[in-house]
Parts: C-alpha cells; structure tokens; sequence
RNA sequence: GCCGGAGUGGCGGAAUUGGCAGACGCGACGGACUCAAAAUCCGUUUCCCGCAAGGGAGUGGGGGUUCGAGUCCCCCCUCCGGCACCA
C-alpha cells in the first residue's frame, strides 16, 4: 500500500489557491468590522526587482513579519500586510539599453517573477493593494507631493557642489557617497557644480532628532541617524579683516577658548580668500587652492594625515582682545560645515595643534590642564587660564559667559549647526518620476498645477544623456518637451528625474488605500492604519531611507495629510544571511556542492581547499537560490529554517543541513496526526478530555504561552524550539486528544501555515486554521505540580530534591538538610548559613 | 582614533530579577528495522580522570563584588558594524 507521507508539494499549490480563491488575507474594509476591532499594521522594506530574483536573505524579514501577521490575525486583529516594489532605479534602465526594451517592460518581467518567487513562500499578503513605485497611477501621487513640498518652500533649485558619479552618468545624494565613492558600486565620485534640484531637509533636523524618542528602535539606528543629523551647540563668532571692510564668521563648540584663538583658517573654497589675498601671497594661495581643487574627497581624506596650508597675507581681528591673527587658507576646513572658516585653538584642538607645530605658529592654552597632563592638545574640563574675564571658570560656565559677551557686544551669538546638509533630489537618469515643473523661456520654475498630473515619461530613443551633457529626457519628443503656460508664455519641461528614493518616502501611505483615483490615500484610512506597528528591512537603510521617509512624513503631517509624527512605530532589523564559501590556496572558489570533507580537512577532487563564512555573492558561488530549497523542502521548511537559524537580528551562516533538520520536524508534526501506513488520522487521536494526558496539557500549555511570547517579541527561533520540544513529547505519548492536536495545530500555523491548514482540515476543524482563533493559555497548567529543587553546598550542585511546587521555606531547606549527598559533602560541619531561593535552589554554606 | 554590538560544545544557537550552563537543531558515534542502502526510530554526545560509582575543570583572558556570576563592576584581547579633519 502507497504510504501517505507528508508531501509539500501536494499541499502547498492547493493551499495557496484555497487562500487566493477565499480571498483569506484581504485586508478587512467593512468599517464596522474596521472599529470593532484593533488594528496591526506589519510593513516589509519592499524590494527593488532585480532581473537576478529573490535570493535567500529577502525572505527572512519577509517571513518574520508574515508570521506576526498571522498571529495577530488569528488573535482577532485587522491586519494589514501589504507587498509592493521599488521599481524605478539605474539598473533596469541599463538592461534596458543591453536588450533593446523599454525599461518598464523589463521592470514588469522582473516584477513577475519576484511576485511568483514571493508567493511560493505562502506569505499572506494582500495582494490587491500591491503597489508599483514606476507606475503612472502610483507616481503621479508621488509629483503631487513633490507638489506639496514646493508649494512649502521645502523644495528648490540652486548652483550647488555635488557629487557627480562619471561611471552612472548622474549626480547622488550626500547620503549615497562615502569615502569619494557612491557606497552601491563603488564608483568613484567628482565634485562639480550644477544647478540641481534641493529638499530643503535642513529645515526638519531638529525635529527628525528629537522625534527619535518617540519611536521603539534599534538603539544603534536611531545613533546612525542622530549622528547623520549631527546636533552641535556652540556659537558663531564674528571675526573683521585688518584693514578691509569684510568680516568672516566661524562656527565654534568651544567659544570659552577664544582667548586661545592664535589663527584662523578658511577653507580652500571660501568666497573671501581671492579677495583677501596679499599680493605676496598671491602665487602661493592660487596654486595651494588649484590644487586642492583637483583632488577628490577621497584624496583629501586620505592625505589629511599631514596638513597643509598657505597664509593669506591678510590678518583677523580678535573680536575680544583686538589683537591681529592670521588668516590661513588649508583644506583641513571644509567648506561644506558650519561658514567654511573657523578660529583655530591649537592650546584646545588636536587639528589646530598638529597645524599650529608644523607652521610653527604660537600655542595658548585656555584650559589648565592637569599637573600629569603631557599631551599637545588639552581637550578636558579645567579652569579657564589667560582668558580674562573667564579665568577660573569650568567649560560650562565660561562658555556661556563668553557667548552673553559676544551677543553684547554684537560679535556674535550662541548657535545650534548641524552635519545634516540639504537632500540633491534631482538625478540625471530616465527610469525615474519626472518632476511636475516647467522652466518657463524668462527662466522662471513654474509648478504645474494638481490638475495636470501626471507628468508622464515620454518614451525616448536612446537612454543616455545628450552630447552636451543634458539629462536622457532632453531627448524627448518636442511635443513632450515643449509647453505653452496659460499666460502665453512658452516654457519647456523639467528633464532632471526624482532620485530612487522618492517613490519608498511615502509607499507605506499608499498600501492604506491603493486603488484611490482622486487622492494618495483617504483621510480616514490612514487615521486608522497609521502608524506601522511592525517595520523590518535591512540595517542598510538606517540613514538614507529611514530619513528622507520620516522627513516627508513630517512635511505630509505639516500640511494636515497624516495625523502621526513617526511612520513607523517599530522598526526591527533582520541580520544579513551568509554562506559558506571554498577557496583553494590561489584563491579560487569552488561550489559548495563539489566539496567533501575528509576528516578535519576539506577537498574539491584532489585539491584541498578551506571553508569559511562570507556574504552570499555570484563570484564566490555560494548564493543559496529560495526556489531551489522549496523545490527541495517545500515552503514550509524554508519558512521555518530561515527563522530557527538564530536570532533575527545577527548575522547567520545559511546550513543546507539545518534545513533538513525543520524538515523532519514537520514529517514528526504530520505523523502526529496522519497514520502513515493508512493515510487515515493517527489512531492516537481521542476524544478523551486534554487532563487525560496531563503531562502533554502541560506541555501544551506552556507552549502556547512561550509561542505567543516569543513570536510577539520576535524571538522566533526559540518559539519553534518550543514547539519541537511539544512535538517530540506528543510522539512519546500512548494518546493524544483531539483538542490538544487542534490547539497545537493552530500555534504551528504562523510558521507553517500549508501543513496546519491540511492538519487543521483533515482533523475536521472549522474553516481555515489561517482564520481560526488562536489558542489561549491557562496560567495554572504552565507550572508543574512538583519541582525540582537544587541542593547546593558551597555554591556546588550535590543533589536534587522533588518539592511541591508551592513548598515553603523551613520544608525545602530540611530537606535539603536531610539530603545524604548534601551530609556527604558537609563532612560533619556545622552550615554557617543556609540560603533558600523558593521554587530553585538551596545553597548551604560551611 | 571615536561610537555601538558581540565572544558559550565539532557547528547554528538556548539560558526570568545574578540561582541546575549547553534547551532545540545540525553533525558525529552506537543500536533497531532492512538481503543491502536510503528514510525512519531508539540511545550517547562540553572537556579531562575513571570499568564504574564518582570526581575535577569549564561561557575570549586577568582581577573584583556575592552564599552563588555566561549574566554585575574594573582592566586587557579578538571579531563585526557605524563614523572618521564636522571645528
């Protein structure tokens, strides 16, 4: 007879079409059933389709917040759970150019087959509120609140230095550059000028600092970003050139030392240093300048191990004493922080100091130090010295004695800078939103009105930018590109493209009613919704998408569309998935698959190789592919594996081995229930109460509250632990009542939603188990009747005692007393104290 | 250099407020079933001494607090992540 073994394949394409056919994880829109019932909100970073697919790191946070869903749902909550994609950016573009398509059908081809590799995995989303950042009908909501931020005066255009990345052919955001190179490729980045499109950020640090408190976040995101913002109190200090009309202001955090001030330096950028150049001087600060110019950020980061400057010929006044200080260009000052010049204290700065020895240029201490100091500079709190009218004071209190005096004598006054710099929003690409503005032919911004969007993409010829350098758009057909204004006037139309990080500013706002033709998204749907209950995605967007979505956020509340300060309420971090690798002694790697391990050593054929652990990529051939392990396991076990692997948030080595391991859990799960040899259920299976089998109550119970526990606070792994161990005692068991089956079924649905639903069925349950109620515990049967107590002597475990539970003090510590093997160790003494921790353990000490 | 986070068996990892270190899983070893294998099931599995009973050591290293420390405090080492002339 064909045995009845637990088969995925079977079970999961006919569950999936069971859920998609009773629409089981539509989000509820009945507003009776809306107020009746709280509300959970469980939101994915959702993906960016590339044509390479899914890989097995996706699915992880994926799967988290899919079984958090479930569970809410089955607790009684309207959930949303929503997927959507990221789908304007760079590479679609450039695979469009390499197959001769258009970038949108490439988009949708990859779409397609990141939908079909998502909803393998049996994830209930609600489908029809996908969304789809590069479609008209989604982007023309994101020109509308570009529209919205314009109006404000939050965006506008200006001649700024930017980053300009020759390689993409386009300009990035501060954000996307690091170390001179744009942080996705590594290409190298310039510095150019141009006339861009800006968001005004700035004028939001302050809140999107203080806001942080409001939000339950990794500790280490909301340091990321208070750091991105970069909140520093000083005060600005008005310094005037000896003899020229011109005044230079410096930012400084430390204006109790302006007595140490022996020099000041702007940046090699500064407007003034042409004009305030000596003619002695002049060669020298041109070429010290030109120079300067021609290196990258990289360059000046790198050779900022030696310093380097020029004087100027020209002098500051101290604003305090009146005494002349030289004015230094060097480009240890960067123009893009605080006013691009600062007073230099090298008695109190490591950079001034380090200045101040190689150009030999004097030295006053502000600060005494202590007697054993013997640093250069001092950076320590002390009393003020050679500073007049502070001396003596500590930092705190000379600081704001020294800035009462600047704002009295009008030389300046106490200043909050930030690190955080205005958001370059425009970028020369055609895969992007086109900005809803025209330039009309006297060189006005014009905004379009709301009425006509969208400002659709024309479709052009050729991708790349013009031959005089003007964005792909400039190729668009005349009747696209040129406009006449209700005046009269003739304008042409904005050819920049809004950056990639537009679209996933506000998509969380556009999953609460996604079909809606005449707004982003209703009013009362979003008071409902709002805010994400649950948020996860990768650590990698702590700073650049979690900012410019909570800056938007802001504005939208400022304009009375959203009625939250925060987005997102709880933002959890998934840990990236690696793998195992294999090299040879040259360096070349070896596909897991023909390695074999040979006692402690591993080899591919003859050649001997060695293991260790990297993040999954093509050239190292250790990219584990989700289809693969489905076609392998079945959903349910790639579920569950990315899940037991360890704690959410760390990084974890991907185990093939681990996954037969869930696998056969699952098999144990099935035989639970289904007799094998006859395909009917388990004779164990009976209608006894669950007190019949009192252990197992027990153990159910227990488990039950650990699964609820765990799975709230995203403890995953151990919540699975917990129900392995439920299912290796269940299998022990002579019985198993039906009621203890159904319970346990319902607990392993969130995590393996195709076998429960077949269990769940074929022990004749009601419904769907995704829809069912999920269990509750009873808090008396999750402590055991009796247990066990340690005895110790001198901190030492000797014996184990067996008490009621709810034994007392004097009881628990006779008998320990009484324990042969604790006299053993006692050895006749007398025990000088004996400590009794109820419920755990007696220590007797001798 | 500065700021975070982490170091626990052969491996992934568990351990309320300080209270039985190593749950659960992998791997390994032994056994059952089988002509045999796979699958499955049962058992063992931190290390050292011991036939065993039993004993000793043990959470990166060193010190401390405590009846008791993986957990708290101090110093050091290693790894990972972030930032890096931000005045």
């Amino acid at each position: 007879m064909a045995k009845t073994l637990y088969d995925p394949h079977a079970i999961e394409p006919k569950w999936q079409a069971i859920w998609e056919e009773r629409q089981a994880f539509r989000t509820p829109s009945d507003p009776e059933l809306l107020a009746s019932r709280p509300k959970f909100y469980a939101l994915d970073m959702f993906p960016y389709p590339s044509g390479a697919g899914l890989h097995v790191g996706h699915p992880e946070g994926y799967t988290a917040t899919d079984v958090v869903s479930r569970m809410k749902r089955m607790q009684g909550f309207n959930v949303l759970h929503p997927m959507g994609w990221d789908a304007f950016g760079l590479p679609a573009e450039r695979a469009a150019v390499r197959e001769g398509k258009h970038p949108a059908d490439i988009t949708l081809r990859n779409i397609d087959n990141f939908r079909r590799q998502i909803q393998r995995l049996g994830f209930g989303y609600d489908w029809e509120r996908e969304v789809n950042t590069s479609a008209v009908d989604y982007y023309r909501w994101t020109q509308w609140i570009f529209l919205k931020l314009y109006e404000r005066g939050l965006a506008y255009m200006a001649e700024v230095p930017v980053n300009w990345c020759p390689a993409l052919g386009t300009v990035l955001a501060n954000e996307e550059v690091k170390d001179g190179k744009y942080v996705e490729t590594g290409d190298p980045v310039e510095r150019r000028s141009m006339n861009q499109w800006m968001l005004r950020i700035t004028v939001y640090a302050e809140r999107l600092l203080e806001d942080l408190e409001l939000v339950d976040w990794p500790e280490h995101v909301k340091e990321m970003q208070r750091h991105w913002i970069g909140r520093s109190e000083g005060a600005e200090i008005v310094f005037a050139i000896g003899g020229r009309e011109e005044t230079f202001d410096v930012f400084t955090t430390r204006p109790d030392t302006l007595f140490g001030c022996t020099y000041c330096v702007l940046s090699p950028e500064h407007p003034l240093v042409a004009t305030i150049t000596s003619e002695a001087q002049r060669s020298a600060v041109e070429s010290y300048v030109a120079e300067s110019a021609t290196k990258s950020d990289l360059q000046r980061t790198d050779l900022a191990k030696e310093k380097s400057g020029v004087y100027t010929g020209a002098d500051a006044v101290h604003p305090v004493t009146g005494d002349r200080v030289p004015i230094w260009v060097a480009d240890y000052v960067l123009m893009s922080y605080g006013s691009g010049a600062i007073m230099a204290v090298p008695g109190q700065d490591e950079r001034d100091w380090e200045f101040a020895e190689l150009y030999d240029l004097p030295i006053v201490r502000t600060v005494r130090p202590p007697a054993d100091f013997d640093g250069k500079a001092y950076l320590g709190d002390g009393p003020a010295i050679n500073s007049e009218f502070l001396d003596g004071l500590e930092i705190a209190a000379a600081k704001a004695k020294m800035i009462a005096w600047l704002e009295e004598h009008g030389a300046g006054s106490g200043r909050v800078e930030y690190r955080l710099r205005d958001w370059l929003f425009s970028r020369q690409r055609y895969w992007g939103e086109p900005f809803p503005i025209v330039h009309a032919e006297d060189g006005e911004i014009v905004a379009l009105a709301y009425d006509e969007l969208p400002v659709e993409l024309p479709p052009i010829d050729e991708y790349r930018p013009t031959d005089d350098g003007r964005p792909p758009l400039a190729r668009a057909d005349p009747d696209w590109l040129e406009v006449s204004l209700p005046d009269g006037r003739k304008a042409t139309r904005e050819t920049n493209t809004m950056p990639q990080w537009a679209g996933s500013c506000w998509y969380y706002l556009r999953y609460l009613d996604a079909g809606n033709e005449e707004l982003p998204f209703a009013p009362e749907a979003e008071r409902y919704w709002m805010p994400v209950d649950l948020y996860i995605g990768g650590v990698e967007h702590a700073v650049l998408h979690l900012l410019y979505a909570r800056f938007w956020h802001k504005v939208l509340y400022d304009c009375g569309l959203v009625s939250t300060q925060e987005p997102f309420q709880k933002l959890f971090n998934q840990g990236m998935i690696l793998a195992y690798s294999y090299q040879d002694a040259q360096g070349k790697y070896y596909h897991p698959d023909e390695v074999e391990e040979r006692g402690e050593r591993f080899f591919a054929g003859d050649v001997e190789v060695t293991s260790q652990v990297e993040k999954m990529s093509k050239s190292k051939l250790n990219v584990v592919n989700p289809d693969d392990v489905i076609g392998e396991y079945g959903a349910d076990s790639m579920r569950l594996y990315e899940l037991f692997m360890g704690p959410l948030e760390q990084q974890k080595p991907w185990q093939t081995t681990g996954v037969e391991g869930v696998y056969r859990f699952l098999h144990r799960s099935w035989r639970l229930v289904v007799d094998e040899g006859s395909g009917e259920l388990s004779n164990k299976l009976t209608d006894a109460p669950p007190a019949s089998e009192p252990e197992l109550e027990r153990l159910l119970h227990k488990t039950i509250k650990k699964v609820s526990s765990d799975t709230e606070t995203l403890q995953m792994n151990t919540a699975i632990s917990q129900l392995m161990i439920f299912v290796n005692e269940a299998t022990q068991a002579s019985s198993l009542p039906r009621e203890i089956a159904s319970a346990f079924v319902r607990a392993l649905a969130p995590y393996a939603p195709h076998l429960a639903e077949e269990l769940w069925a074929r022990l004749g349950g009601d419904g769907l188990v995704s829809l069912a109620e999920w269990p509750e515990h009873d808090e008396a049967l999750c402590e055991d009747e009796t247990i066990t107590i340690v005895v110790q002597v001198n901190g030492k475990k000797r014996d184990e005692l067996e008490v009621a539970k709810d034994a007392d003090r004097e009881t628990v510590e006779e008998a320990a007393l009484a324990s042969e093997k604790a006299q053993r160790f006692l050895d006749g003494k007398e025990p000088k104290k004996v400590i009794v921790v109820p419920g755990r353990l007696v220590n007797i000490v001798v």
